[in-house]
DNA sequence: GAGACCATGTAATCGGTTACATGATTCA
DNA sequence: TGAATCATGTAACCGATTACATGGTCTC
């Protein structure tokens, strides 16, 4: 098998698909109207990558209101679908996942609590705040050595990047502390 | 004609190569050392894009140590290149400009002083300014009305987006400010 | 009855990535 | 002499985007 992993569309389909069975056109409007990811709303993006999806059999769609009326069609993710998006939400926190521009973490991060619970979110964030770390350190360094080899724009280039990075490690450090409230909570109430 | 714009990476590489003509070698290492975008460094990468480039006239290349040794072509930025990119870099601040992931408008803001000047690059950060501004309050308005219905996990996503649309608007004013230096400093010293 | 919206598709294109392949040179 | 680095390519794949196309339904 060697699966590879999910395409960051494809993780946010099946992501949201597990959060609630929908159709193409529902997916649509969400990334019309909601700041997830940039994703193209065009249905040339979204269909195909439905198709693929259930062609894996990770999610299956049935049709809803047929007989001529307005048939929908309504996707569920698939017991290997889950266990695939599991996979994705638990692939290990390395530079590459804090380095990527698109902010695939991001992605995951919002499906793990309902995919993968809280206390498996609070160590993803762990991992996260690490290796952020270690990236905004080499950044530092790398700035230190070149910056005055290098023109303003080039400078200031880099400090836009340092900006991001320490913006996204405050983040991390904030999500963990909001998550670890209620996984202390939840586990209060069940004693 | 109706130019489409340039690719990330192809503008990544005629900019390189208009501040410095190298090799695709030399530019591959760039990418490998350097924390300019994030750009695959393998050569499968690079070399179409370089040749697509020459193909449209942008760069032409030359080879030195020819005769045996160790040839290595040189990329130069053509005038029409260079037409193509003061207009890559030109295109007009809108808000997809300011909504992209891959942070394009850093690159070509990197860029800017040296192939338009600073003045226009002032300009340019301007016109981000008011862009990013307008974005923030659009998702700290989606924020306050949609977040009361949104699992904790998506409230901190959408933190995230706040956290690091802030850092960018504070950096593109910190960046004004800096240019605008320079550029008062240049006309004193002119007249 | 016209226009906006619901709902789904297909075809063509294209750029980027991965993987594979080559050969010369420098240095230990 | 073998490994690392310099230097350049090619082939295959694949996913995403754009543009085009269809037809029902609801509301004014």
């Amino acid at each position: 098998m060697a699966e590879k992993p999910l395409t960051p569309l494809a993780g946010a389909l099946l992501g949201l698909l597990h959060d609630a069975p929908q159709s193409g056109y529902a997916l649509r409007k969400l990334f019309l109207t909601t700041p997830i990811g940039h994703f193209s709303d065009s249905p040339g993006s979204i269909y195909p990558a439905l198709r693929r999806l259930e062609r894996d059999g990770l999610i299956a769609g049935t049709i809803e209101n047929s007989k001529s009326l307005r048939p929908r069609q309504v996707f569920r993710v698939t017991p290997a679908g889950r266990t695939r998006l599991k996979a994705w939400l638990s692939t290990p926190v390395t530079r590459e996942t804090v380095d990527d521009d698109r902010a695939v973490f991001l992605l995951r991060f919002v499906f793990m609590p309902g995919a993968i619970g809280a206390a498996a979110t609070v160590r993803f964030l762990t991992d996260l705040e690490r290796e952020m770390a270690a990236s905004l350190d080499d950044l530092r360094r790398f700035y230190r050595a070149e910056a005055r080899r290098m023109p303003l724009s080039g400078c200031l280039g880099l400090r836009a990047g340092l900006e991001s990075s320490e913006a996204r490690l405050r983040w991390a450090r904030l999500a963990k502390r909001a998550l670890r409230r209620t996984v202390a909570a939840a586990s209060k109430r069940s004693t």
